[in-house]
DNA sequence: ACGAATTGTTTCCATAATTAAAACTATCGA
DNA sequence: TCGATAGTTTTAATTATGGAAACAATTCGT
């Protein structure tokens, strides 16, 4: 028997004077009045209430009982209606983990444009390639490219981002531009030793049919931010996405080539601890960033600038 | 499920940081442990507690939650010390109820003596003898004598009072000494139209027999007390329980006469409105007074007075 | 004054909830 | 890779719950 129910009855019944009327209040019957107030002396060994069929009052502990009673069974209330309207409505502490790039030049103007929508909310912006126990740390959500890590986790896809095979028009001018993925390899390619495609670039052609490319080159680096700049001074083509390189793409920074074959794209998701009772902040920063990211992501518009 | 059981192991899981210990240390499976928390959480529609297998962190919602469990159980657990000891140990104030008579002339001496004993009760003392509604009026506790009204009440034998048959020496003087019940009817008896015997004055002699005597007198009165100080001044003959003419009896104002032919005793019952759950305060001054007035009260002690 | 109605309690019983053990799944350490 | 451990789910037996009916006591209306 649900002890602070009992409470509640007992606090009626002694409010109302009566077993019956405190019952029917409550919607439940006179024998169960009595079998909650009941519980409660019993509980406690004490008597609350002395009571003939006719007249009731409360002990002395009863109106101790009483207003001790009224006092926790309001903070309950209060508890209760405080944490849920922290769940409903978006409010509290967002704490987000992303990679360096995604979150500085796609997250955080983002998170700017989310939080005019919702001021109560702050952002926790935790940017850290390597591998993070969400959990542990404490992470409402993290924004995963392409792998998804933590099985126990849920994913829920954002967008998709485009690879893309580019240099800067400075290089094309001195090697030629590619025809074939089959052209890559007189040309010097900066390959990624994090990110997964590394030095076997895979293409798909239009009709359906999937080329696999062994490409060398003169410089690695396990941050792909570095190999962009590198390509923009003119080193070398790089395979990136376009999250990365649309700007440059659409300043002419750098120029994209073998358009017509596809790279598998890279896919953006959504990652959190869980399914069940999602809190507000989450559920509306989530659903933010897939209308901003879906179905076209704005760094994949760059038709504009090359035509 | 108990609520506020799930509270405390939730906040024993909180604690912990593990479901398994949490359940350990309260001596439950795991499995309830887990049922508990999901418990709490369906009835919030709020996750708590983020959790792998491996392992748990407080969600923020969780730790708002926490805090207030924390605050909300100490206060239960507060309040049921607080009024468990008001139960178990003596205190707070003892609402009595008795004859004006009794009330101020045995009880209150008994009072002061049990409130050295017991300095934390404190005692409202109501002297009033028509019929009272203990527990409508809050009573505590009621000495009733003789007659027994409330059949939903508790009654606890205390003690009880001879009646005897008693005028002052100069009335005796003036119309001798009655030496059989039926010499009354040849006095002048003075009768109480509140107390039951009135005008049907009955004796047992010593043998087992019975006899009832019917009385007259010049004066009734609805407060004895009256008829005991018309005695006193050589009115006539009354027939009045010793608690009420013991020290006149001691003090040689009043004589006792027909000492072979006993009326029936006057009984002292403790009453109160229940028997389960009874409080400190009560069954102490009840033991009190039960030790004060058996088996033979001070108030009958006249022999040495009068040998 | 007397029957009808109301009240608190008790009994009874069908239904629902609680509990721990065992099975299951996921993770971590060796 | 295997074994150990942790959280969850399932299962089955026990226990608790809550209302209807019966009861005892009392009051109210006529």
């Amino acid at each position: 028997m649900d002890k602070l129910t009992s409470m509640l009855v007992f606090t009626k019944v002694a409010k109302a004077g009566s077993f019956a009327s405190a019952a029917k209040e409550l919607g439940l019957s006179r024998a169960m009045a009595t079998k909650h107030v009941m519980q409660l002396e019993n509980g406690l060994g004490i008597r609350l209430l002395n009571r003939t069929t006719r007249n009731l009052s409360l002990t002395e502990v009863g109106m101790v009982y009483l207003e001790r009673c009224l006092q926790i069974l309001d903070e309950m209330e209060e508890m209760e209606i405080a944490v849920t309207r922290l769940q409903t409505e978006p409010r509290g502490t967002l704490k987000v983990n992303a990679t360096p790039f995604f979150g500085a030049y796609h997250l955080a103007p983002a998170i700017a444009a989310y939080m005019e929508s919702f001021p109560e909310v702050n952002v926790e912006l935790v940017l850290q390639a390597g591998y993070i126990d969400l959990i542990e740390e404490g992470f409402d959500l993290a924004i995963h490219l392409d792998e998804m890590r933590d099985s126990s986790l849920i994913a829920r896809k954002l967008g998709s981002s485009q690879r893309v095979v580019c240099g800067s028009p400075r290089y094309f001018e001195k090697h030629g531009i590619p025809k074939t993925p089959d052209d890559l390899r007189k040309h010097n390619c900066l390959t990624s030793s994090s990110l997964p495609p590394r030095d076997q670039w895979q293409f798909s052609i239009p009709g359906g049919e999937t080329t696999v490319v062994k490409v060398t080159g003169n410089m690695e680096a396990n941050v792909a931010d570095a190999l962009r700049m590198a390509a923009i001074n003119g080193l070398g083509l790089v395979l990136l996405p376009t999250y990365m390189v649309g700007q440059d793409i659409r300043k002419g920074r750098l120029t994209p080539v073998l358009t017509d074959y596809v790279p598998a794209p890279l896919e953006i998701h959504a990652v959190y601890p869980h399914r069940k009772h999602l809190s507000a902040k989450v559920r509306t920063f989530v659903d933010f960033l897939s209308e901003r990211f879906h179905p076209k992501p704005y760094w994949e518009d760059w038709a504009d600038a090359q035509e």
